[in-house]
DNA sequence: CTGAATCCTACTGGATACTG
DNA sequence: CAGTATCCAGTAGGATTCAG
């Protein structure tokens, strides 16, 4: 989901949105998988490698290492490396990065305030879907 | 980017990430390329198919298809046809759907207001990947 | 411990052509 | 007009292996 500026020329109507069409390319933050899980997991101070890797169980090194770098690459989080035997690295989410946060509580929200609404809906639509069909095809 | 239920289990620290567990599948609502902008053009009320396609353009008979289909389904948007020659159909926001569209406005918001921010992190951090590398390599 | 490199698969989204 | 069906490329993300 990306293609790199696939970029949403004038926007008809909806003013709101017409300052995502530069600023799209910002919005991968919060559609990656983990990004905003790594954010969440950082909430309270900095953490190391191992320990964001044991916070979100079931991810693996690659993507926490690349969402990590996508992160640093982005002014959400710095890394600190602390030259010792054995190495150690620690992350902290910047005050952008805290910034960041806020607005995926506001999705998170909102999510936890409408999830039934629309696992509802998905249902019922699931279900109409396989219904009696109607427009029988009689020969 | 989805692989239905990867599903974060428990979630280390974050109480705020704890709601998005289960809503999880709800935010790919958000993540999609189009849905967001979608729902923007139906703003202003009811739309027909090809006054989308228009508004939004860029995006194929396809995607807008395709995207149509799964706000429907998500109870976003009521799809309305009127059997009259040639056909037509009206996509509209629903209650759920504008509140969905107010979360996007607050994405929209942070996006515009932190992009610079972001955008510089990125080349700087880029910047500084092409240097000197100090670290040689030295035999 | 903290990663980087490689390989592999599934899904997203685009182009094109066809239908009621 | 309002779609559906098919084919195709790019990419996100997972498993595994190697390295400082």
């Amino acid at each position: 989901m990306d293609t790199r500026f696939p970029d949403l020329r004038r926007f008809g109507g909806a003013d709101a949105f017409l300052q995502v069409c530069k600023p799209r390319t910002v919005l991968d933050i919060f559609t990656g998988k983990w990004a905003g899980l790594v954010m969440g997991a950082l909430l309270d101070g900095p953490r190391r490698f191992n320990e964001l890797r044991r916070m979100l169980d079931g991810i693996t090194q690659k993507m926490l290492s690349q969402t990590l770098r996508t992160l640093e690459r982005d002014g959400l989080v710095t890394r600190t490396v602390y030259p010792t035997i054995p190495p150690r690295v620690d992350y902290e989410l910047t005050a952008l990065g805290h910034s960041a946060v806020d607005v995926l509580r506001a999705i998170g929200v909102w999510a936890g305030e409408h999830a039934d609404q629309v696992l509802a809906a998905r249902e019922a639509y699931d279900e109409r879907a396989k219904e009696p069909v109607e427009m029988v095809s009689r020969a």
